[in-house]
RNA sequence: GGCCGAGUGGCGGAAUGGCAGACGCUGGGGACUUAAAAUCCCCUGCUCGCAAGGGCGUGUGGGUUCGAAUCCCACCUCGGCCA
């Protein structure tokens, strides 16, 4: 039964080549080779859960490393690396169930998921392998810390600089001058009010917070101030806007990051609160609209509140305050619920008319945005619209819009109108258009320093610090003087045992459990304690990139020359879920290290590619409750590593959202097995009797031809699938030969490699070569042959396809229109009348117009 | 509510101004086989027709063009992100 020896074996084929390129290290990159031309390709390392890979990352490993194998071919000298981003909190919360230790569940994650990355036979240099939590890499993650720490920001020339070179005002006593030194470093500690969960122990961010609880567990959440650490990202707003020019990233990647970072033109307004010595500034887009503020709004928590608020409204408005820290941002801001607010018998004077407005607090005001106060336009604000509306506040049209029918409804102040138009009720600025308004007003209020022209962004300073175990711990010590930070030399500060993973009972993090380590005795006898937040999970994966430039340095986090060579990445590949925060972040920290001189190039990533999700067989997110995951261990037992990378590929477009179809896995199995088959006697094992060394006849030297320049055109695009679908035609072609000439299987083999390289390399080895054909030239294609010599051309009447002809090649459009207009069911069409015109697409159509 | 993306056979998809449905799956028919699996060959958008052949067809409606899945306008539906 089992007679047959040369049958496709993938799980033997497959072992032996991992085994091969991994003991002779095959992929291994080349530092500095001034040779070849360099190829930077990486993929968005994984966290190492317990779960395992899923089918969604061998999509994106498979397209890097398809570009990856391709390029080496091409000849390039091409670093593709993989590691892990193993900080995290899975492995924390484990530890406080179990007790096991975080290092150990990550270590046994990480080896089953390198196990399981390894079995798709992916050509990752595996000798830089990196891991977050490795001392010896998060050494660097910390000295990258220290000196954000120590640099602040230059605002005339927008680039960092050592705090040495700060600037200090004079006359400041020494407290003070450390007080100014502290509040220009880029990481800095601040009370922010932060999203606290009691029940976990920790802040939460924004997006773990639904509907007023935590996204895990449910548990309620409050509005804190809490100490914090604080990286200055919002310095460099204007430059991670700007520089998104020079990369080659989607378009909805791009512009989802300039919108998170928010950038809005406007002015800052001064109001003079009425009876007291206080000003509030207001920050506002519109300032055309000032004569048109009926109300001011401040946050809940703008310090001025307590000072202002009238006796007989406080109790109403401690209350509210109270209502309002049990709101998450997104909760308050919500378009669609019902707006609240407290008067709070205060007024304010409008600048522009000394008019006397009600100061009210609403939570649809945020303190985190622009001055945390608003002067309200209802006329041209939806939620002042809205809130002016439930609370009876007067409502006054400043703007006209340009339609009619619309201006008459403003003016009744029936609706919102929020366009530009022309100015009303505004005094000596009646009749200006809105951008004229705009400027004159700023300039106005600057002459009289109750304003100025302000830029506001949305982008807020970045929380930095969290109240958990399993991150970076801080090289920060605390002491009577302030925060100090430890020297270079002190690093890594190295994450201690503890017994309880659980926060203590102080409600302090986990690490204050470990009394010996936080408490410390410095060189001149004074006491101190260490920082016990640790860093959140993007810190580690901010720079990985540039680790694996270097990854054994113990002396730097990466040499300069080695930088040099491989900066930038060329393509980055990985989910879109990442598109803002991850590559916001690692670009943040790229151009800080860019400032300092550590990087050379501005942008840390050239080429983005997001690859699309994976969903279940029925067309559902995978998730296990739908019971419709697919496991990729399950997939390569049954199909082979190949399979497995050939099915990815050819499911659709990489960055399209696809849903997963085992019978599509049994198509391109069955695709390889006929290559297979065309190359291998399958009783024998040996090369099959039908490949020889013959001349191929001209219409396979031309498939094949077409098919190696459809190959490589694919690969440069990413249209991996249609690559696949090309290999698929001219197999199914070669498998009709009876004679199947070297000369065409050999390309065909080559050009499979990258996409799947274990049959390949088998495939390569059988045709006689004994070395790997990883390094092997990528197959070139004579343009000549690929050229039909007879081409059909549909032809048209009136745009309606009557018939087809065939024409030689090189007919020219008189010899082609004459053939067409001879053609009987055309001229049954023309019936006899004559053609107004006759447009003719050389290799395409001929439409006669009658 | 805003922004971004997508809507093509029974299914995944191809074609980005020029022959709609490449390639794969599914289904049907046939060959090989004692039989089955595997493999190979043919057919497989809808519809009218015994057939030859015709009509319709890329979410909907309109437009531009000799010609539109592709470009423009309006709308509908779905997905993602943000609010």
């Amino acid at each position: 039964m089992c007679s047959k020896k040369g049958l496709y074996q993938f799980r033997q084929i497959e072992k032996k080549w991992q085994q091969f390129w991994g003991e002779r290290k095959t992929f291994a990159a080349k530092d500095c080779d001034g040779s070849r031309p360099k190829y930077y390709v990486l993929d968005m390392f994984p966290y190492p859960s317990g779960q395992g890979l899923h089918v969604g990352h061998p999509e994106g490993y498979t397209a890097s490393d398809i570009v990856a194998r391709y390029k080496r071919m091409k000849g390039l000298n091409v670093l593709h690396p993989f590691g892990w981003d193993a900080f995290g909190l899975p492995a924390e919360q484990y530890a406080v169930q179990t007790g096991t230790a975080p290092e150990q569940t990550t270590q046994n994650n990480i080896d089953n998921m390198r196990r399981q990355t390894k079995s798709l036979g992916f050509s990752y240099d595996w000798d830089r392998e990196v891991n977050t939590t490795d001392p010896g890499y998060y050494k660097w993650t910390q000295w990258i810390f220290l000196k954000l720490f120590n640099s602040y920001f230059d605002q005339a020339e927008q680039r960092a600089r050592p705090i040495e070179q700060l600037p200090i005002p004079d006359g400041l006593t020494e407290a003070e001058k450390r007080r100014y030194i502290d509040d220009n470093r880029l990481a800095y500690e601040a009370e922010v009010a932060v999203n606290w969960c009691p029940e976990l122990g920790t802040v939460l961010a924004n997006e773990e917070v639904v509907g007023g609880v935590s996204e895990r567990g449910g548990h309620a959440v409050v509005r804190k101030p809490m100490r914090q650490w604080m990286l200055r990202i919002t310095k460099y707003a204007e430059r991670l806007i700007d520089d998104l020019t020079d990369v080659d990233w989607p378009y909805s990647i791009r512009k989802l990051q300039t919108d998170w970072v928010g950038k809005s033109i406007g002015a800052d307004v001064d109001f003079k609160v009425a009876d007291f010595d206080e000003t509030i500034r207001v920050f506002t887009t519109r300032p055309d609209t000032l004569f048109g503020a009926t109300y001011m709004v401040l946050a809940p928590e703008h310090p001025l509140v307590d000072k202002i608020t009238a006796d007989d409204r406080k109790q109403a408005v401690a209350e509210y305050r109270r209502q309002a820290a049990r709101k998450s941002d997104l909760d308050r801001t919500d378009l669609a619920k019902d707006k609240t607010g407290e008067s709070l018998g205060a007024f304010a004077v409008n600048p522009v008319n000394d008019g006397k407005i009600p100061i009210w607090i609403s939570d649809y005001v945020l303190i985190s945005y622009g001055t945390g106060a608003i002067m309200a336009v209802p006329a041209h604000d939806d939620r002042d619209f809205e809130f002016a509306t439930k609370f009876n506040l007067p409502i006054i049209p400043v703007v006209e819009p340009p339609d009619a029918e619309q201006a008459e409804l403003v003016r009744q102040a029936k609706i919102c109108f929020t366009g530009d138009g022309t100015a009303i009720n505004s005094g000596p600025f009646n009749g200006q258009s809105t951008a004229q308004f705009k400027e004159n007003i700023t300039n106005w209020l600057a002459e009289r320093g109750q304003g100025q022209k302000s830029v506001n962004y949305k982008l807020r300073d970045w929380l930095f610090s969290r109240q958990r175990y399993w991150g970076e711990p801080f090289p920060i010590l605390h002491t009577e003087d302030g925060p100090v930070s430890l020297s270079e030399d002190e690093l890594p500060l190295i994450l201690p045992q503890v017994k309880d993973y659980k926060p203590a009972g102080t409600g302090e993090p986990p690490l204050a459990n470990a009394a010996e380590w936080v408490n410390v005795t410095r060189p001149d006898g004074s006491k101190a304690r260490r920082e016990t937040n640790t860093m959140p999970q993007w810190a580690g994966s901010c720079w990985y990139y540039l680790r694996y430039l270097d990854p054994e340095n113990s002396e730097k986090g990466w040499d300069p020359e080695k930088e040099k060579y491989w900066m930038p990445v060329d393509l980055y590949i990985g989910g879109a879920e990442h598109a803002v925060l991850h590559l916001l972040y690692s670009r943040f920290w790229h151009k800080f290290l860019y400032d300092l001189g550590y990087v050379s190039t501005k942008e840390p990533f050239k080429k983005l590619i997001n690859q699309g999700m994976i969903l279940g067989e029925d067309g559902q997110k995978m998730s296990k409750s739908r019971g419709n995951v697919i496991n990729p261990d399950k997939v390569i037992a049954d199909y082979g590593a190949d399979s497995m990378r050939l099915y990815e590929m050819f499911m659709g477009p990489l960055e399209a959202i696809k849903p997963w179809s085992m019978q599509g896995v049994e198509g391109v199995h069955r695709f390889i097995q006929k290559v297979w088959r065309a190359v291998v006697d399958e009783d024998t094992g040996e090369l099959a009797d039908a490949v020889q060394d013959a001349q191929p006849d001209e219409q396979t030297l031309r498939l094949l031809n077409q098919t190696i320049k459809k190959v490589g055109d694919d690969i440069e695009t990413f249209g991996f699938n249609t690559a696949i679908s090309a290999m698929m035609i001219l197999t199914n072609h070669l498998g009709k030969l009876s004679v199947r000439p070297r000369c065409i299987v050999e390309p065909l083999v080559l050009i499979l490699a990258p996409f799947a390289p274990h049959i390949a390399e088998e495939l390569w080895q059988k045709l006689g070569h004994p070395d790997t054909l990883a390094y092997e030239p990528w197959p070139g294609y004579d343009a000549e042959l690929i050229k039909e010599k007879e081409i059909e051309l549909a032809v048209q009447v009136n745009g309606k396809i009557k018939d087809r002809i065939v024409v030689s090649a090189d007919a020219d459009e008189q010899q082609i229109k004459k053939k067409a207009l001879e053609n009987e069911k055309v001229a049954a069409a023309v019936a006899g009348k004559e053609p107004k015109k006759v447009i003719v697409i050389k290799s395409r159509l001929v439409n006669i117009v009658v």
